[in-house]
DNA sequence: GTGTTTGTTATCAA
DNA sequence: CTTGATAACAAACA
């Protein structure tokens, strides 16, 4: 479950790999994209979505970007040039492409570049300025961004009194890059049920849900995302934030702050977990 | 065979 | 416009 954490480890672990190579061949089962000969220009991030700007070597032709969106199940492996070693990765050696591979960038250098997705729900899409615009400009404020003040925080909370909270923060288009995981960890670390409705929130429970929020997604990034399950590093490494998760996995589990005891529950469809005591 | 896992979009309903 | 519910996508695992 890729989100903001783990895809903007990949961005800064990528970014110091990729950039400046050019891609020599691309092959993908499903995915026909003209990427040969394009070059690597910069890695970013917006909301869940990893962004590649590529140019050409035709220096009037516009940029492109290659968005990647690694939904439940995506990998992207990093396999260096030359003489590497291997950590597993699903199963398999990172160095030979599993059956999960979706798509395989080689770059010039013989480095390369695997797109590894078990549920086939993660895509990548190749487009034009105006269009990656048009996908990236659907999501709303970025939690870590100079943007995400209290006041935005409660500008937004404002306008939907009536949904859960839970719900509001899973909302994309408000909010961009939480999701399953640390909506959980961030109403535990506010001390609040995610089933509680927005409205009913007081000034001093929306701040420290906002505090909550900006301090699970740095804490879970300084320990490079969390491997609850598919999710791996471009090394193929896991992440490091599964045993700081307090509430996330644990169900039945003793609370780490009471003695309560963590509670799971379906919300809106979603596994949802909490601290029957200490969360009200 | 059943339920569970979850990001996103679409669709229908009140 | 808000909100809620459901399905769809797809595959593994218990």
């Amino acid at each position: 479950m890729p989100e903001l954490p783990e895809v903007e480890t990949l961005k800064r672990e990528l970014s110091r790999v990729l950039v400046g190579k050019k891609i020599k061949n691309f092959s993908a089962e499903k995915f026909a994209l003209d990427l040969v000969g394009k070059k690597i220009e910069s890695v970013e991030r917006r909301a869940k979505i990893l962004i590649l700007e590529l140019s050409t070597s035709q220096k009037l032709e516009a940029k492109s970007y290659l968005l990647v969106h690694l939904k439940m199940t995506g990998q992207l492996i990093y396999l260096p040039a030359s003489g590497t070693k291997a950590k597993p990765v699903m199963g398999g050696h990172p160095e030979d492409p599993t059956k999960y591979t979706r798509a395989v960038f080689q770059f010039t250098d013989t480095s390369q570049l695997l797109f590894n997705d078990l549920r086939k729900f993660g895509w990548l899409k190749l487009v034009s300025s105006s269009e990656a615009a048009t996908i990236l400009d659907r999501h709303g404020v970025e939690p870590l961004s100079r943007a995400f003040t209290l006041d935005k925080f409660k500008e937004i909370l404002a306008r939907y009194p009536k949904r859960k909270i839970k719900q509001l923060l899973l909302d994309q288009t408000l909010i961009a890059g939480l999701g399953n995981i640390y909506v959980d960890e961030a109403c535990f670390g506010a001390y609040i049920l995610p089933t509680r409705l927005v409205g009913s929130l007081n000034e001093q429970e929306v701040a420290d849900l906002h505090q909550a929020i900006i301090a699970v997604l740095k804490l879970s990034i300084s320990k490079k995302g969390t491997s609850a399950r598919n999710y791996r590093r471009s090394t193929g490494e896991k992440g490091g934030m599964v045993a700081l998760l307090n509430v996330y996995g644990r169900a039945k589990l003793p609370c780490k702050r009471c003695a309560g005891t963590i509670a799971k529950i379906k919300l809106n469809g979603r596994g949802t977990h909490f601290c029957n005591s200490c969360q009200k």
